[in-house]
DNA sequence: GCAAGGACTGAACAACTATTCAGGGTGAAT
DNA sequence: ATTCACCCTGAATAGTTGTTCAGTCCTTGC
């Protein structure tokens, strides 16, 4: 075999993967996953329509890693958010603010991952990164009612519930579309929080002071532009 | 003009629209949205796929029709519910719990009625249907707020908060899967109840006075099968 | 019965896109 | 320079589904 991947070619291999998924995820966070067609998204990674296939082998791959990658990154920022909390009850408030945070700067690639019409090759994956999340904030409340700040309760029920609110209040259909002006945007985050603070049976009064101080954190402040 | 519209063909008429209207929405809560197409539904309706056309001139007016009807019911049983309860706090208790029954007991078309995935010209509808529905809860949360039950907020967010948890919980991708035995299904419905009531302000014990109420209610009691 | 106007049919059409593949191009070893 | 694998291209293919329309069937009023 006179041919061999060298290196260079290994690499360049890598950085044209990596290209597409990004072209695809560029385009989800404009146009949502309705958008991301094989054709725009070949252009806009500079290759040929047959080239993605190279690297895909179905459009449903394709969509399947763009979503487990988005969902990896939102996953370790509600982790490191929490972890980095001084008890259960603030981590969970850290952990809402974080999605709440996260949806909002880029509502159109949530709304996309979230809950825009994919064929049902995809939903499996989609449901996969879900159900992680999901577990996450199960644990967070888990944690809470084990050092007895909240009720005791359905866990996994409860987690749920605070991402639909969460997602639909922020990005859903019926979400307010006024949220540019970083005040509103601010307050909305807030609200929201509260809500669910208060929905896991945190004290209104108990449930006000964590949302206060997740606006205080400077992470927080930067992401929401206070 | 030898050929006039007479009763008979009037009646036979709507009669067939309503048919389409009604395969419309069986095949829906079969097989969600993706599953109307014009083929199948003028099988179901006893029709060829053109005469469809001569009832709606689009697909996509077909499906605003349908989901505008079934939220018309929809909203149409939050109002007999709250308007029959005895106070503001109370209705609002029953109006969640009506949306979360309701909901329930047909799954699969409230998911696609809520969430799944329609082209462009049929979300405006969905969405016009939709903030009706909220634009009630948070009447119902308005009204609670003035006769001093909650906390002063966003009703509006809040409303939206609220009727997302509950599909999130109950129809999204990530709710649990085991709902049909009875007993399962009143919990839910309970848990999700109180989680909504407490997110507003309810207090706890209140609050689970009330969905204790709610669930004595015979037309709850009918529709859970408790 | 019969003429006229409308309703119904369903096969053909059209538009959109994922996917393929034959042919040209590229990088690596000799 | 040449040859061998492999990579890339993009036009053609194929499958899906909404929509149309020329022909047929019904209903009505005479």
């Amino acid at each position: 075999m006179v041919y061999r991947r060298t290196h260079q070619v290994v690499k360049r291999l890598a950085a044209r993967r990596s290209a597409i998924l990004a072209a695809a995820r560029e385009t989800a966070a404009e146009g949502g996953m309705a958008a991301v067609q094989i054709a725009p998204v070949a252009v806009r990674a500079n290759v040929a329509a047959g080239t993605v296939y190279r690297y895909f082998p179905s459009k449903a791959e394709l969509i399947s890693e763009l979503i487990a990658e988005v969902s990896r990154d939102e996953l370790a920022a509600i982790r490191r958010a929490a972890d980095a909390a001084p008890g259960p009850s603030s981590a969970l408030a850290a952990a809402v603010t974080t999605v709440a945070v996260h949806t909002l700067s880029q509502r159109r690639l949530a709304w996309g991952i979230l809950a825009e019409p994919v064929d049902v090759d995809v939903s499996a994956s989609r449901l996969a990164s879900r159900r992680e999340i999901a577990g996450e904030m199960a644990a967070r409340i888990d944690a809470a009612v084990r050092a007895g700040h909240l009720p005791a309760q359905d866990t996994a029920l409860a987690a749920t519930a605070l991402l639909g609110a969460l997602h639909e209040a922020l990005v859903g259909p019926l979400a307010p579309d006024n949220l540019d002006d970083p005040a509103k945007l601010r307050d909305a985050v807030q609200t929201v929080t509260l809500l669910a603070l208060r929905a896991v049976g945190v004290m209104d009064a108990r449930a006000r002071g964590l949302v206060v101080q997740q606006t205080l954190l400077p992470t927080t402040k930067a992401l929401v532009g206070a």
